[in-house]
DNA sequence: TCTGGGGTCCTAGGACCC
DNA sequence: TCTGGGGTCCTAGGACCC
């Protein structure tokens, strides 16, 4: 989807149009009152909405209208940086309830027209189209245009699709002609338009993959495919090293996965300051309680239990550790979760100030297999036995 | 100018089992 | 006197993605 948080915030005050508007990820602004007033769009003047010049906020960047993205400003992005770089920008804060109903509006228009898609977050998807009736027409136009089209009229939001072989470089076509773009990518044109991009492009080359290829004197994917596999191998290990020269050469197997089950949920958050384990123990506790009971409420909700319990604390200096425990039997009570990850916590050094603290439930299970595995009288699977007494413990 | 929140997957060492 | 091999699970950290 194109600015996706962004451009649904247009469908709701539609005086932004074609302004350089951004969404802040970590801060109160005036919209949320504006919108706590439930006034009709049309009655709010652009001059009410907060500039991002009058924001002091520790938070990023997470969408930015084509209009802002003039000015240099990306997701990600420090508020701060945002602010230099563009200070008239209108700031919204994020709404994440609003755009879960518009990717849920998307993603059933998709699953109507080519039902083989996988879901790769709020505004992604890859689609199968294969066995779609139009999708082998005119290389994937005839289908892409039909997917935009059908998207655009039931939520009023623009798309970017590329067409390929395969999701890697799917991914990458999507990119090329944004906003509202479609890219159709052939085996034959991996030279022409893969080989030239920068290697970051790539779907699973980050900043420090990339950093350590530029050391190396590796800037494009093209120079990347120049490089044998096995001097890859040696510099980045069997599996990645490996991976990355398939990557460069444009080869990709993996399948449209259309299910899958949640491995982990978890609640974190940003102070507005940083705390300090003593000085503000009151005011941590109510915190840790409250992401305890988000997660269980989440568990509970989805209807998952996980056994396997975590913290995550971020320290002023941006470090972070992570602790955690596995319980015999999993669980989604709010109680059982903050005692274990209380007993975490107590596993963490707490000398320096904290700027984060988050709550996680891992080692998920559905809720209805386990009380149906309770039902049959199984032993879980952790209930064998390990740690017992090795003087006592039989051999074999 | 310091850097959100919610995820997945991988690696590596150690415990433990047979 | 110099200590196997193969497997799973747990834990901590980190890279990466949307």
């Amino acid at each position: 989807m194109d600015a996706f948080y962004a451009s649904v915030e247009l469908l709701r005050f539609p005086q932004l149009q074609g302004m350089p508007v951004v969404i802040g990820a970590h801060h109160d602004s005036r919209a949320d009152a504006l919108r706590a007033q439930g006034l009709a769009t049309a009655q709010i003047p652009v001059e009410d909405f907060a500039r991002l010049r009058d924001y002091v906020g520790r938070g990023v960047i997470t969408t930015a209208t084509y209009a802002a993205r003039a000015f240099g400003v990306g997701s990600a992005m420090g508020m701060m940086k945002a602010a230099r770089l563009c200070p008239d920008a209108i700031l919204l804060p994020v709404d994440f309830a609003e755009y879960r109903r518009y990717s849920r509006r998307f993603k059933e228009v998709i699953l109507s027209i080519a039902p083989q898609m996988e879901d790769r977050g709020v505004d992604e998807v890859y689609i199968d189209f294969t066995a779609v009736p139009g999708g082998q027409e005119e290389g994937g136009r005839v289908l892409a245009q039909r997917l935009q089209q059908a998207i655009l009229d039931a939520t009023g939001l623009t798309c970017s699709i590329g067409v390929a072989p395969n999701k890697l470089v799917a991914k990458m076509a999507s990119e090329f002609n944004k906003p509202r773009g479609i890219s159709i990518v052939h085996v034959d044109d991996l030279e022409a338009c893969i080989w030239p991009l920068a290697c970051r492009k790539i779907n699973g080359i980050g900043p420090k993959a990339d950093a350590k290829l530029q050391g190396h004197g590796i800037h494009t994917i093209g120079e990347l495919a120049a490089r044998p596999r096995e001097w890859l191998v040696e510099h980045f290990g069997k599996a990645y090293g490996a991976w990355l020269h398939e990557a460069a050469w444009g080869r990709d197997e993996r399948p449209v996965v259309t299910e899958s089950e949640p491995v982990s949920m978890s609640r974190e958050t940003t102070f507005d300051r940083d705390l300090h384990a003593v000085r503000d123990r009151a005011e941590l506790g109510h915190i840790f309680t409250d992401l305890c009971t988000r997660v269980a409420e989440d568990l509970q909700r989805k209807g998952y239990v996980g056994k396997t319990i975590g913290i995550k604390l971020r320290y002023d200096d941006f470090k972070t550790a992570t602790r955690d425990h596995t319980l015999p039997l999993p669980t989604q009570d709010a109680a059982e979760i903050r005692r274990v990850a209380g007993l975490c916590l107590k596993r963490v050094p707490l000398d320096k100030r904290l700027r984060l603290l988050g709550v996680r439930v891992g080692a998920l299970v559905k809720e209805a297999d386990w009380a149906a595995q309770q039902a049959l009288g199984l032993p879980p699977a952790s209930h064998r036995a390990r740690g017992t007494d090795p003087y006592t413990a039989p051999l074999f």
